[in-house]
DNA sequence: TTTGAATATTCCCAATTAGGAATATTCTGA
DNA sequence: TCAGAATATTCCTAATTGGGAATATTCAAA
């Protein structure tokens, strides 16, 4: 169950590969480009950039010589759902801690 | 910059940290009550939890013998905030994608 | 005060990983 | 066809990590 998001945040757990999406996230990149944007070498980006693809994060358009990566945005909808599932008991405990917080105070005779 | 939330992801880049979180959801567990919950020995529990701690996800109450372990909602804000930044611009991209198929089918006169 | 429960830590091992360097592969343009 | 650009892969190393086993630590109850 939890082994397919636990890999997704895997992918996400490199402040490289966070800079990559965050570039995808407006355009397409070439490898070179991002290698020279993000100041890291070609070897390493194409390294990162296969992770993300592994992990279904990005698609690769092949552009004659160059390929074009590109984000692949609802790979990130599991995370979404994750959260909404977390929010959904975790807001009900705040609301506990509220309601338990108030009463001391009332107890207190604040 | 994008570090912090590397490592935060890191954190989370594990199914028995993933299910761990998600049992914190509802409420307090001792670490042997979570270790049997889990089915998973008692110093990966403790270690997991530390991780999990070092990463500031949860709280520890020191309760006599035993710890209670609780969960730190809004260490996983950054999560959200993220995701929000990152819709902004992909959901352009994603209009955007959407007007050129659809113009495209009207070029091919479906 | 001693026993035992709850927890954390340490040591060890196998697996993974980020990064550098070098090299292989594929394709373009002359 | 050949030189060079763009990309991927392999080899190496140091660091990290998850898990098991053993042990240390802390505290409560008898």
């Amino acid at each position: 169950m939890e082994e397919r998001l636990a890999s997704l945040f895997q992918a996400l757990a490199d402040p490289n590969r966070l800079r990559m999406i965050e570039l995808l996230r407006k355009q397409e990149w070439t490898v070179v480009m991002m290698a020279n944007q993000l100041g890291i070498s070609q070897p390493q980006t194409s390294k990162h950039l296969r992770i993300l693809y592994d992990a279904g994060l990005v698609t690769v358009t092949i552009d004659a010589n160059r390929r074009r990566y590109a984000l692949k945005s609802q790979a990130l909808e599991p995370l979404d759902a994750w959260r909404t599932y977390m929010a959904r008991e975790t807001e009900r405990l705040d609301r506990l801690e509220t309601f338990l917080a108030e009463s001391q105070r009332e107890e207190n005779g604040s």
